[in-house]
DNA sequence: ATTACTTCCGTAGTCAGCTACGGAGTCAAG
DNA sequence: CTTGACTCCGTAGCTGACTACGGAAGTAAT
């Protein structure tokens, strides 16, 4: 595993990665990210790889997922064995796409709202909830009220 | 807004919406849920609306909104002033597109990695990490990659 | 080698989002 | 008209994810 340069302490560490020094040691005794040698006496030192990992758990975490999932992915990341790792994919890649599933539908009828309120703006209320389990079908309903 | 048949106790909407009844009473004291008339001395009734509205609260919040953020989104099914209710959606709109684009990276590589993994079952890992600012989207976040 | 800033490490506190508890009232069934 | 399940309501406790605190020790600039 190549670490370029490793020349960051955890303070730069955590401006680069834009959080704070607590939440990564947090994360080390979690085990979500390794926690480097420490030199005789001395003081750790972080690299690129770091501030990628600690950023996309920060990014996981905004979409939803547990420390407890992210974990679970970046097993992933780090090489687990085919079967073990196979499945878990399997489950998140079902995960991830409900996900986007239910993402795109909400995107769908916020969209539609914004158009609706440039072409009339009256009050306006948006089918939000109805939008989640509309099935499979892609109907373009434009209720509107005024 | 007509409630076909509010013939559900508190106890029956929870489990009808898979929540537990302490759950809906914390919504409705937080007001992302309303809180029915209470009959001189009685027993509050619920209907299909109200299932409905638990169900996006815990979907939107499995895709990483916050309970106040949920509110937001609620506002705009409530139905509110177009001027406000507009800058609110495009805002959410663009949290939304993000949010997708993120897990499309993550639903790729969590694909390929399944693939793969049939393919030729050893140990294999999974550049999780890097999707997510592999360019050929949005534009401003840029990192080279090795 | 003194000063000012970090790091290190452990423990304790905070905040969001529930979850449990307890006592009084309600209601359907027997 | 009692029993047992459930509702109502307030308050207290819990879990996940941080965030703050404090003292000793490392480090960088003067």
């Amino acid at each position: 595993m190549p670490d370029k340069a490793n020349s960051l302490t955890i303070g730069g560490l955590a401006k680069a990665a834009n959080v704070h020094v607590e939440t990564i040691r947090y994360y080390q005794r979690r085990r979500l990210v390794p926690e480097p040698e420490r030199p005789p006496g001395g003081i750790r030192r972080y690299g690129p790889a770091d501030i990628e990992r600690l950023m996309f758990v920060k990014t996981a975490q905004q979409l939803g997922f547990s420390l407890v999932e992210i974990s679970d992915l970046l097993q992933l990341e780090d090489g687990a064995h085919c079967q073990e790792a196979s499945a878990l994919a399997e489950h998140k890649l079902r995960d991830v796409r409900e996900k986007i599933d239910q993402l795109g539908r909400i995107e769908k009828v916020l969209g539609e709202m914004v158009e609706q309120c440039h072409a009339h703006p009256d009050n306006i209320t948006c089918p939000l909830i109805a939008s989640l389990h509309e099935g499979g079908n892609g109907g373009n309903d434009q209720r509107e009220r005024t």
